[in-house]
Formats: C-alpha cells, sequence, structure tokens
DNA sequence: CGGCTATGATTGATCGGCGC
DNA sequence: CGCGCCGATCAATCATAGCC
C-alpha cells in the first residue's frame, strides 16, 4: 500500500486548469475536427501558443479529452454538435489570425 | 492520424448531430492477462481482424511482491494488466537507466529476473523511461541530470 | 467546511511504422 | 522474418481544483 505512496512524490501533480479561454480553444478545435481529432504537431504547437500551454499539455488534454468523450457516447455527445452549431453560427470565433496548418491529418 | 481516419462504421445512423468515427470505437487491446476462458475478443470486432492477441503475456504478471503484499495487492496484480511496480523495482530500474539507457538482452534477462519481472516490462519501462527523459528534455529543462552543482 | 465531480498529469502497455 | 526502438496513443489511476 505505501509503495503508492510513491505516486506521492509526484509533487508535479499541482496542476492548474487552464483558462476558460484555453479550453474553449481547444474545444473548438475538438469539436470541428470530430471526425478526427488528432492535431498534427503543428497544430499542437499552434494551439499551445493560442491557448498559452506546452505543447505536452495539449496533448495530454486531446488524450484526455478523446477517452473522456468515448465514455459517454450519447451524453457530452450532445454538448459536441452544441459547439459544432456554436461554431457554425458564430462563424469565425476567432478571427484574424488564419491558422493554415490546423489540419489534423492531411489527406 | 494513422489508422482511424474518419468514415463511420458501416450501417450507422446519420444523425447529423453525433456520428460515430472509428476512434471512438479504437478498443486496445487492453492488457488482461491471466484471466481465463471466453474469447477475449467479443466486444464489437472494430472493423476487421482480430490480431493474434494475448499469446505473448500469458501468465507472466508477477508484480506485487517485493515485501509482504497483501492477498488483496495480489488479486489485484493478477487481475489487471497495468502492473504495478514496487518502489523497488521502480529505484532499481532507474538506476540501470542511469547507467545505460539502452539495456542489453542479457542486462535485460539479468534485471527482469532480479526485479521478477518479464523481459518485456524491463524492454518497456527503458522504453517508456527514454521517451520521458526526452519529452522533459524538451520542454522542461533538467536534462538527464539534475545537476545541482550551481554553488 | 465536507463531499462530489471535473480535469490535468502520469505511466504501463498497445499500435503501426522503421531499420537492421 | 523477427526484434528492438520510436512516436503517438490508450486506458486506468492519481491527486487536486473547483463547485455546491
Amino acid at each position: 500500500v505505501m509503495i503508492l505512496r510513491s505516486r506521492f512524490l509526484d509533487a508535479r501533480r499541482k496542476r492548474r486548469n487552464f483558462s476558460k479561454q484555453a479550453s474553449e480553444i481547444l474545444n473548438e478545435y475538438f469539436y470541428s475536427h470530430l471526425s478526427n481529432p488528432y492535431p498534427s504537431e503543428e497544430a499542437k504547437e499552434e494551439l499551445a501558443r493560442k491557448c498559452g500551454i506546452t505543447v505536452s499539455q495539449v496533448s495530454n488534454w486531446f488524450g484526455n479529452k478523446r477517452i473522456r468523450y468515448k465514455k459517454n457516447i450519447g451524453k457530452a455527445q450532445e454538448e459536441a454538435n452544441l459547439y459544432a452549431a456554436k461554431k457554425a453560427a458564430g462563424a469565425s470565433p476567432y478571427s484574424g489570425t488564419a491558422t493554415p496548418m490546423m489540419s489534423p491529418a492531411p489527406q | 492520424q494513422h489508422p482511424g481516419m474518419h468514415g463511420i462504421g458501416p450501417g450507422q445512423q446519420q444523425q447529423p448531430a453525433l456520428p460515430t468515427y472509428k476512434w471512438m470505437q479504437v478498443k486496445r487491446n487492453v492488457p488482461k492477462p491471466a484471466a481465463s476462458k471466453v474469447s477475449p475478443v467479443s466486444i464489437a470486432d472494430y472493423s476487421s481482424q482480430t490480431p493474434n492477441l494475448e499469446v505473448q503475456n500469458p501468465a507472466t504478471r508477477n508484480p506485487c511482491l517485493g515485501s509482504n503484499a497483501s492477498s488483496l495487492l495480489s488479486i489485484n496484480c493478477l487481475n489487471t494488466g497495468r502492473t504495478n511496480f514496487t518502489n523497488k523495482q521502480l529505484t532499481e530500474l532507474e538506476k540501470e537507466f542511469h547507467f545505460n539507457k539502452y539495456l542489453t538482452r542479457a542486462r535485460r534477462i539479468e534485471i527482469a529476473s532480479a526485479l521478477q519481472l518479464n523481459e518485456t516490462q524491463v524492454k518497456i519501462w527503458f522504453q517508456n523511461r527514454r521517451m520521458k527523459q526526452k519529452k522533459r528534455m524538451k520542454e522542461g529543462l533538467i536534462p538527464p541530470e539534475p545537476i545541482i552543482s550551481t554553488r
């Protein structure tokens, strides 16, 4: 049991939730690429910059998001199109910064 | 961006709302060793063939040993594919890692035996460890050694 | 202030691709 | 032809943040 306390040494696990804005950007990308929510390395860097977090954190976020999204099918999913609709209606949530390299998988 | 690009499963409904994409159905061969009976694959065969599986980690789930280890833990170890390395094991692996970032077959066998782990587990641990160090090197700082020097 | 849920991070292990 | 490694990801879990 105490062996489990080993994780305890992970003082690193001092997290801070991402800003509302960062979450918004990440969710936007996720739901607008729901068919393939696997951002390329470049896209991750782009997202990381916009969110003010590291690329690793972006990776963690997508990893958690994908897994947790799957775990609900039929629940949060509905909130998915909420985002989709939101984007569709809102047209360009964020203008200016045209991100040409935000594609996950260049077919 | 490799295996599961897009494409909804076969006869899926077409609700413009929440389509089910392949990535959502990806089911990894969850590491469930020991176990027994029943075909490991049954719940939704994702798009095609079912790779061999198992064969590689039959009963070699040792973990929870070292010291004491309650029976409760042992049960846990036998049922879960995710091995919980003990502090001792991690310490030894870490020590070895600092000595060599890469293992030789002989060394691997030695360590696996000493720590009561599979050769595969040792191999994987080193691979993960290397990736971990690389990652920390990239963003974090503190490359390999927390050089404390500085006064 | 306690309890519960949301969420970021960690990590053993898998998947596909590569080089030898 | 198989094996080890890489890079990315999965899946389960830990521990805390944050809301009620």
